[in-house]
DNA sequence: ATAGATGTACGATGATTATCGTTGACAATG
DNA sequence: CATTGTCAACGATAATCATCGTACATCTAT
Protein backbone atom coordinates (compact mmCIF):
# COMPACT_ATOMS: atom_id res chain seq x y z
CA UNK A 1 0.00 0.00 0.00
CA UNK A 2 0.94 3.43 0.58
CA UNK A 3 2.35 3.40 -3.66
CA UNK A 4 1.09 5.50 -6.08
CA UNK A 5 1.29 3.84 -9.71
CA UNK A 6 1.53 8.00 -10.67
CA UNK A 7 5.38 7.29 -11.32
CA UNK A 8 3.77 5.12 -15.13
CA UNK A 9 2.20 8.59 -15.74
CA UNK A 10 3.18 9.77 -19.25
CA UNK A 11 3.14 13.45 -20.46
CA UNK A 12 -0.52 12.87 -21.99
CA UNK A 13 -1.77 10.73 -19.28
CA UNK A 14 -0.25 13.67 -16.94
CA UNK A 15 -1.98 16.82 -18.94
CA UNK A 16 -5.45 14.71 -18.70
CA UNK A 17 -4.71 13.76 -14.51
CA UNK A 18 -4.44 17.68 -14.69
CA UNK A 19 -7.69 18.38 -15.76
CA UNK A 20 -9.17 15.93 -13.20
CA UNK A 21 -7.64 17.57 -9.95
CA UNK A 22 -8.95 20.67 -11.32
CA UNK A 23 -12.38 19.20 -11.93
CA UNK A 24 -13.11 16.54 -9.74
CA UNK A 25 -14.38 14.27 -12.13
CA UNK A 26 -15.61 14.69 -16.18
CA UNK A 27 -16.49 12.96 -18.73
CA UNK A 28 -14.31 12.15 -21.68
CA UNK A 29 -16.28 14.79 -23.82
CA UNK A 30 -15.25 17.32 -20.95
CA UNK A 31 -12.02 16.44 -21.20
CA UNK A 32 -11.94 16.75 -24.46
CA UNK A 33 -13.13 19.88 -24.91
CA UNK A 34 -10.51 21.36 -22.87
CA UNK A 35 -7.45 19.46 -24.65
CA UNK A 36 -9.05 20.19 -27.97
CA UNK A 37 -8.82 23.98 -27.36
CA UNK A 38 -4.93 23.37 -26.82
CA UNK A 39 -4.37 21.41 -29.03
CA UNK A 40 -5.60 19.32 -32.38
CA UNK A 41 -6.67 16.21 -31.19
CA UNK A 42 -8.88 13.30 -31.95
CA UNK A 43 -11.77 12.47 -29.72
CA UNK A 44 -10.90 9.11 -29.54
CA UNK A 45 -7.16 10.13 -28.85
CA UNK A 46 -8.93 11.29 -25.53
CA UNK A 47 -11.26 8.36 -24.98
CA UNK A 48 -8.27 5.73 -25.30
CA UNK A 49 -5.88 7.44 -23.52
CA UNK A 50 -8.30 7.27 -20.56
CA UNK A 51 -8.94 3.89 -21.50
CA UNK A 52 -5.07 3.44 -21.19
CA UNK A 53 -4.94 5.28 -17.75
CA UNK A 54 -7.52 3.31 -16.68
CA UNK A 55 -5.65 0.54 -17.16
CA UNK A 56 -2.50 1.47 -15.53
CA UNK A 57 -4.89 2.39 -12.43
CA UNK A 58 -4.00 6.08 -12.67
CA UNK A 59 -7.80 6.79 -12.79
CA UNK A 60 -11.21 5.24 -11.54
CA UNK A 61 -14.52 5.53 -13.76
CA UNK A 62 -18.74 5.52 -13.36
CA UNK A 63 -19.91 3.64 -16.18
CA UNK A 64 -23.71 3.81 -14.45
CA UNK A 65 -24.16 6.98 -17.48
CA UNK A 66 -23.78 6.03 -21.19
CA UNK A 67 -21.26 8.77 -21.32
CA UNK A 68 -18.70 7.57 -18.64
CA UNK A 69 -17.42 9.86 -15.62
CA UNK A 70 -13.56 9.26 -15.03
CA UNK A 71 -12.22 10.75 -11.82
CA UNK A 72 -8.18 10.70 -10.91
CA UNK A 73 -7.54 7.88 -8.72
CA UNK A 74 -3.65 9.04 -8.07
CA UNK A 75 -2.95 11.69 -5.31
CA UNK A 76 -2.36 15.03 -6.84
CA UNK A 77 0.69 15.93 -3.95
CA UNK A 78 2.06 11.95 -4.12
CA UNK A 79 2.48 12.31 -8.01
CA UNK A 80 4.53 15.85 -7.63
CA UNK A 81 6.20 14.59 -4.58
CA UNK A 82 7.56 11.69 -7.28
CA UNK A 83 7.89 13.27 -10.18
CA UNK A 84 10.24 16.74 -8.46
CA UNK A 85 12.48 13.88 -6.37
CA UNK A 86 13.14 12.17 -9.89
CA UNK A 87 14.19 15.16 -11.29
CA UNK A 88 16.27 16.33 -8.74
CA UNK A 89 17.73 12.56 -8.95
CA UNK A 90 18.14 12.93 -12.31
CA UNK A 91 19.65 16.07 -13.19
CA UNK A 92 20.18 17.76 -9.28
CA UNK A 93 22.04 14.74 -8.10
CA UNK A 94 19.83 15.02 -5.04
CA UNK A 95 20.45 18.36 -4.29
CA UNK A 96 17.08 20.58 -3.59
CA UNK A 97 18.80 23.45 -3.19
CA UNK A 98 19.84 23.20 -6.89
CA UNK A 99 16.26 22.90 -7.98
CA UNK A 100 15.18 24.99 -6.35
CA UNK A 101 17.57 27.59 -7.94
CA UNK A 102 16.54 26.09 -11.52
CA UNK A 103 13.39 26.63 -10.68
CA UNK A 104 13.23 31.05 -9.59
CA UNK A 105 15.34 31.25 -13.02
CA UNK A 106 12.91 29.07 -15.15
CA UNK A 107 9.85 30.80 -13.91
CA UNK A 108 10.31 34.30 -13.15
CA UNK A 109 8.73 33.75 -9.19
CA UNK A 110 6.33 36.68 -8.57
CA UNK A 111 6.71 38.60 -5.18
CA UNK A 112 3.60 36.19 -4.23
CA UNK A 113 5.71 33.33 -5.23
CA UNK A 114 8.60 34.73 -3.63
CA UNK A 115 7.00 35.36 0.21
CA UNK A 116 4.93 31.87 -0.44
CA UNK A 117 8.44 30.47 -1.01
CA UNK A 118 9.63 32.16 1.96
CA UNK A 119 7.51 30.75 4.38
CA UNK A 120 7.84 27.28 3.34
CA UNK A 121 11.44 28.08 3.94
CA UNK A 122 10.71 29.26 7.54
CA UNK A 123 8.54 26.13 7.88
CA UNK A 124 11.39 23.86 6.69
CA UNK A 125 13.79 25.62 9.20
CA UNK A 126 11.73 25.56 12.08
CA UNK A 127 11.68 21.20 11.12
CA UNK A 128 8.10 20.81 10.18
CA UNK A 129 7.09 19.47 7.65
CA UNK B 1 22.16 30.55 -31.07
CA UNK B 2 20.44 30.80 -27.68
CA UNK B 3 19.06 27.46 -28.18
CA UNK B 4 19.84 24.26 -26.47
CA UNK B 5 18.64 21.22 -27.88
CA UNK B 6 18.78 19.37 -24.10
CA UNK B 7 14.96 19.06 -24.74
CA UNK B 8 15.53 16.19 -26.99
CA UNK B 9 17.76 14.42 -23.88
CA UNK B 10 16.01 10.90 -23.10
CA UNK B 11 16.53 9.29 -19.63
CA UNK B 12 19.38 7.16 -20.53
CA UNK B 13 20.95 10.59 -21.90
CA UNK B 14 20.71 12.44 -19.59
CA UNK B 15 22.09 9.56 -17.56
CA UNK B 16 24.92 9.75 -19.59
CA UNK B 17 25.18 13.45 -19.61
CA UNK B 18 25.35 13.39 -15.68
CA UNK B 19 28.44 11.64 -16.04
CA UNK B 20 30.04 14.15 -18.95
CA UNK B 21 29.21 17.12 -17.05
CA UNK B 22 31.24 15.62 -13.74
CA UNK B 23 34.52 13.85 -15.72
CA UNK B 24 34.39 16.91 -18.03
CA UNK B 25 35.02 13.90 -20.81
CA UNK B 26 35.32 10.71 -21.28
CA UNK B 27 35.82 7.56 -23.25
CA UNK B 28 32.88 4.88 -24.07
CA UNK B 29 34.99 2.55 -21.96
CA UNK B 30 34.98 5.21 -19.04
CA UNK B 31 31.51 6.00 -19.31
CA UNK B 32 30.54 2.32 -18.95
CA UNK B 33 32.41 1.77 -16.31
CA UNK B 34 30.36 4.12 -14.13
CA UNK B 35 26.89 2.40 -15.82
CA UNK B 36 27.50 -0.64 -14.98
CA UNK B 37 28.08 -0.13 -12.00
CA UNK B 38 24.58 0.83 -11.82
CA UNK B 39 23.07 -1.69 -13.44
CA UNK B 40 23.09 -4.28 -15.87
CA UNK B 41 23.78 -2.74 -19.33
CA UNK B 42 26.06 -4.09 -22.22
CA UNK B 43 28.92 -2.20 -24.07
CA UNK B 44 27.59 -1.76 -26.97
CA UNK B 45 24.57 0.05 -25.45
CA UNK B 46 26.54 2.69 -23.84
CA UNK B 47 28.50 3.10 -27.34
CA UNK B 48 25.35 3.70 -29.28
CA UNK B 49 23.47 5.37 -27.30
CA UNK B 50 26.63 7.96 -27.51
CA UNK B 51 26.06 7.58 -30.94
CA UNK B 52 22.48 9.03 -31.39
CA UNK B 53 23.35 11.79 -28.47
CA UNK B 54 26.16 12.55 -31.07
CA UNK B 55 23.69 12.63 -33.79
CA UNK B 56 21.23 15.06 -31.49
CA UNK B 57 23.96 17.27 -30.99
CA UNK B 58 23.71 16.40 -27.38
CA UNK B 59 27.75 15.33 -27.13
CA UNK B 60 30.87 16.25 -29.11
CA UNK B 61 33.33 13.72 -29.76
CA UNK B 62 37.18 13.83 -30.59
CA UNK B 63 38.31 10.66 -32.93
CA UNK B 64 41.98 11.83 -33.00
CA UNK B 65 42.61 8.52 -31.03
CA UNK B 66 41.15 5.15 -31.53
CA UNK B 67 38.99 5.15 -28.48
CA UNK B 68 36.85 8.34 -29.30
CA UNK B 69 36.44 11.00 -25.72
CA UNK B 70 33.05 12.47 -25.70
CA UNK B 71 32.51 15.60 -24.05
CA UNK B 72 28.87 17.24 -23.22
CA UNK B 73 27.78 19.67 -26.08
CA UNK B 74 25.00 21.03 -23.95
CA UNK B 75 25.12 23.32 -21.09
CA UNK B 76 23.92 21.75 -17.58
CA UNK B 77 22.46 24.97 -16.32
CA UNK B 78 20.75 25.39 -19.69
CA UNK B 79 19.61 21.75 -19.34
CA UNK B 80 18.30 21.89 -15.99
CA UNK B 81 16.27 25.17 -16.04
CA UNK B 82 14.50 23.59 -19.29
CA UNK B 83 13.51 20.68 -17.15
CA UNK B 84 12.33 22.39 -14.35
CA UNK B 85 10.67 25.17 -16.49
CA UNK B 86 8.89 22.07 -18.21
CA UNK B 87 8.15 20.37 -14.72
CA UNK B 88 6.47 23.39 -13.50
CA UNK B 89 4.25 23.83 -16.79
CA UNK B 90 3.68 20.37 -16.55
CA UNK B 91 2.15 19.52 -13.09
CA UNK B 92 2.36 22.53 -10.93
CA UNK B 93 0.37 24.92 -13.42
CA UNK B 94 2.98 27.29 -13.72
CA UNK B 95 4.07 27.80 -10.10
CA UNK B 96 7.29 27.84 -9.24
CA UNK B 97 6.48 28.21 -5.53
CA UNK B 98 4.84 25.32 -5.74
CA UNK B 99 7.44 23.33 -6.97
CA UNK B 100 9.38 24.68 -4.16
CA UNK B 101 7.16 23.30 -1.73
CA UNK B 102 7.44 19.76 -3.66
CA UNK B 103 10.85 19.68 -3.88
CA UNK B 104 11.52 20.66 -0.11
CA UNK B 105 9.34 17.87 0.85
CA UNK B 106 10.84 15.72 -1.34
CA UNK B 107 14.02 15.84 -0.36
CA UNK B 108 14.30 16.70 2.88
CA UNK B 109 16.59 19.76 2.47
CA UNK B 110 19.61 20.07 4.73
CA UNK B 111 20.05 22.92 6.88
CA UNK B 112 23.22 24.32 4.31
CA UNK B 113 20.18 23.48 1.09
CA UNK B 114 17.62 25.75 3.44
CA UNK B 115 20.67 28.45 3.65
CA UNK B 116 21.39 28.71 -0.50
CA UNK B 117 17.74 28.55 -0.47
CA UNK B 118 17.75 31.38 1.24
CA UNK B 119 20.20 33.29 -0.41
CA UNK B 120 18.60 32.61 -3.80
CA UNK B 121 15.16 34.20 -2.70
CA UNK B 122 16.85 37.39 -1.21
CA UNK B 123 18.36 37.89 -4.21
CA UNK B 124 15.22 36.63 -6.42
CA UNK B 125 13.21 39.55 -4.39
CA UNK B 126 16.52 42.26 -5.32
CA UNK B 127 15.41 41.26 -8.82
CA UNK B 128 18.60 40.04 -9.73
CA UNK B 129 19.11 36.80 -11.33
C1' DA C 1 -38.84 3.53 -37.27
C1' DT C 2 -35.15 5.68 -39.22
C1' DA C 3 -31.26 9.06 -39.63
C1' DG C 4 -27.96 11.40 -37.22
C1' DA C 5 -25.46 12.30 -33.14
C1' DT C 6 -22.91 10.53 -29.40
C1' DG C 7 -20.59 6.97 -26.98
C1' DT C 8 -17.35 2.90 -26.06
C1' DA C 9 -14.20 -0.65 -27.60
C1' DC C 10 -10.36 -1.91 -29.91
C1' DG C 11 -6.96 -2.80 -33.49
C1' DA C 12 -3.36 -0.58 -36.29
C1' DT C 13 0.26 2.56 -37.10
C1' DG C 14 4.44 5.35 -36.98
C1' DA C 15 7.76 7.32 -33.92
C1' DT C 16 10.81 6.89 -30.32
C1' DT C 17 13.55 4.39 -26.82
C1' DA C 18 16.58 1.27 -24.83
C1' DT C 19 18.78 -2.61 -25.64
C1' DC C 20 21.72 -6.15 -27.69
C1' DG C 21 24.41 -9.07 -31.12
C1' DT C 22 27.28 -9.32 -35.11
C1' DT C 23 30.77 -7.67 -38.01
C1' DG C 24 35.04 -5.97 -39.28
C1' DA C 25 39.12 -2.90 -38.24
C1' DC C 26 43.01 -2.56 -35.66
C1' DA C 27 46.21 -3.13 -31.90
C1' DA C 28 48.80 -5.85 -28.57
C1' DT C 29 51.00 -9.81 -27.05
C1' DG C 30 52.88 -14.36 -26.94
C1' DC D 1 52.58 -13.89 -37.53
C1' DA D 2 48.63 -15.80 -35.30
C1' DT D 3 45.60 -15.27 -31.53
C1' DT D 4 43.24 -12.47 -28.49
C1' DG D 5 41.24 -8.26 -26.97
C1' DT D 6 39.35 -3.59 -27.80
C1' DC D 7 36.87 -0.60 -30.43
C1' DA D 8 33.33 1.68 -33.73
C1' DA D 9 29.52 0.91 -36.81
C1' DC D 10 25.26 -0.69 -37.57
C1' DG D 11 21.11 -3.50 -38.03
C1' DA D 12 17.51 -5.77 -35.43
C1' DT D 13 14.32 -6.02 -31.79
C1' DA D 14 10.87 -5.46 -28.21
C1' DA D 15 8.53 -2.07 -25.56
C1' DT D 16 6.17 2.08 -25.05
C1' DC D 17 3.57 6.17 -26.62
C1' DA D 18 0.49 9.09 -28.94
C1' DT D 19 -2.52 8.99 -32.34
C1' DC D 20 -6.26 7.71 -35.38
C1' DG D 21 -9.92 5.02 -37.90
C1' DT D 22 -13.38 1.56 -37.95
C1' DA D 23 -16.98 -0.96 -35.91
C1' DC D 24 -20.76 -1.25 -33.25
C1' DA D 25 -24.23 0.17 -29.68
C1' DT D 26 -27.45 3.44 -27.99
C1' DC D 27 -29.94 7.53 -27.62
C1' DT D 28 -32.72 11.28 -29.82
C1' DA D 29 -35.23 13.81 -32.77
C1' DT D 30 -37.88 13.89 -36.92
Amino acid sequence: MGRNDSQKATDAELEILNILWHTGSSTVRDIHDILTKLRDIRYTTTLKTLQVMKGKGLVKRNESQKAHIYEAAVDREETQLFLVGDLVDKIFNGSAADLVAGALSAKKASPEDLAKIRQLLDKAERGEQ
